[in-house]
DNA sequence: GTGGTTATTGAACGATAGTACAAATAGAAC
DNA sequence: GTTCTATTTGTACTATCGTTCAATAACCAC
C-alpha cells in the first residue's frame, strides 16, 4: 500500500477507498456492457449486470441508482472506444477512410457484438436527449475524416450517413463485406467523382485495406 | 377430425369467428406499435399491450403466445407501411429520389414515432436471424429505387447506406433538416458525378420537393 | 487508538412480469 | 334444438424487477 508521506491531492489517487470505487464502477460497466452484448439493452437490469459482475445486486445500485444511469455509462464507455479507434486511424496518419472501412468491416465479425451493442444503446438515445451529444460523437469523428479530405458539407454528410448505414447493413446481413468495397462506397461519397479522394494509397498505413481502382 | 364437407373456403372470409379474430389480432399489432411509439422496444409487454388495446392481458396471450411474437408481428406491420410507401412513390412516376427524401425527413416531424419504432424493431432483428429479411425489406425497397437511376452497384449500395444513415441521424439530430440537402446528398451518392440523376425534375410528381440544381 | 467516510452486504418490500388454466361466451355446422 | 370450435375473460402461480434500508467491513485523518 501506500506509505503515507505528506499529502497526494486528486482525492482519487490517495483515498484507496475512492480508488477502489471508481474500479468497482469500471467493472460493473464492462459488465453491463457484455450484457448488452449477449441479451441486448433489454437484458439489462441492475441484478443481471451484478450477476455478470459476480458482485450483490445492491453494490449496482449503489454506484448507478437508477437503470438509466447505467445505461449512460455503458454508452459512454462504449462510444469512448470507437473514438479512440477512431483517433488511432487518424493519427496513424495513412489512408483514413480505408481504415474507417475495415473498422465497419469488422462488425461483421469480433466487433460484431460491440457494434452490435453500441447500436442498442445509440438507439436507446434517440429518446433521451440528454444522452444525443454522447450517440453522436461517433458521426462527429468520422465527419472529421471527412473533413480532411472535401471542404463540401454535403460530402461529409453524405459520408457520415453512408459509413453508418453501412455499418447497419452489415449488422442485419450477417454476411462479411469485402473491405475495399466498403472504401469504395466511402470514397464515392466523398469525392465529387475525380481523383480527389484516392491520395494516400501510398505506404502501407493500414496494410490489407486494398483498395480498387474502378471508381 | 375435421368434417371438410361443404365449403373450402378462405375459412375467415366464411367464419365470422375467425374473421373477428383477425380484426382483433390487427387491433393488438396497432396496440402494440403505439407502446413502442411512447415507450420504446423495451415498454412491450403482453400487459401494458392489452392496456393499450383495451382487452384483458389474457388476450393478448392468446394471439401472441411469446413476447418475440408480438415484437414480430409489429417489426411486419410497421416494415410493410414503409415499403408501401416507397412503393407508392416509385408508382407515382415522378421524382423518386426527392420523394425519398421527404419521406426521410419526414422522421423529424409527424413519422418521427413511427420512424424510431421501426428502427428500434430493426435492431431488435440484429439478434434474431429470423427476423432479418422482415427488417431487410425497406433496404431492398430503396435499391430499387436505385437502380432506376444507375446500374452500378455500388452506387445502389451507396446510396441505401445513406438513406439509412441520415434517418439514424435525424433521429438523433432532433432538428428538422432540409429536404432539399437530403435529396443531394442521396444524388450524390447515386450519381457519377454527372447529370445522371436530376434527370426527371419534370412535372410535379411530389410538389413541394424543391430540387437544389447545384450538385 | 478514536472518529468519520466510503464501500459492501443481505434482507425485505411492493409492483409487475410471463404463463397457465378453467370457465364463460359467440358463432358455425348439423 | 345439439355439438363443435374459436374467442374471451378472470384468476392464480411463480419469478424477477427496482428500490430501500440497516448493518458491517475497509479505509483515511487525526
Amino acid at each position: 500500500m501506500d506509505q503515507g508521506a505528506s499529502g497526494r491531492r486528486p482525492a482519487t489517487a490517495t483515498d484507496g477507498r475512492l480508488a477502489r470505487g471508481e474500479r468497482r464502477r469500471a467493472e460493473i460497466i464492462d459488465a453491463t456492457l457484455r450484457v448488452v452484448e449477449r441479451d441486448g439493452a433489454a437484458g439489462v437490469t441492475h441484478r443481471t449486470v451484478a450477476r455478470e459482475a459476480g458482485v450483490p445486486a445492491s453494490l449496482t445500485t449503489y454506484y448507478f441508482a437508477t437503470l438509466d444511469d447505467l445505461l449512460v455509462a455503458a454508452l459512454t464507455e462504449v462510444s469512448d472506444e470507437y473514438v479512440r479507434q477512431l483517433d488511432e486511424i487518424v493519427e496513424s496518419g495513412g489512408d483514413e477512410v480505408g481504415g474507417l472501412a475495415e473498422l465497419i468491416v469488422a462488425a461483421a465479425g469480433n466487433g460484431r457484438r460491440r457494434a452490435l451493442a453500441e447500436r442498442e444503446l445509440s438507439t436507446l438515445a434517440a429518446r433521451r436527449p440528454a444522452l444525443r451529444p454522447v450517440a453522436r460523437r461517433w458521426r462527429d469523428t468520422v465527419a472529421e475524416i471527412a473533413r480532411l479530405h472535401t471542404s463540401d458539407p454535403l460530402a461529409v454528410d453524405a459520408m457520415v450517413a453512408a459509413a453508418d448505414g453501412m455499418c447497419a447493413a452489415i449488422l442485419l446481413a450477417g454476411e462479411r463485406p469485402d473491405v475495399s468495397r466498403v472504401r469504395a462506397v466511402l470514397a464515392r461519397t466523398l469525392g465529387t467523382g475525380e481523383a480527389d479522394v484516392s491520395l494516400p494509397i501510398t505506404s502501407g498505413s493500414h496494410r490489407g485495406s486494398r483498395l480498387e481502382r474502378g471508381q
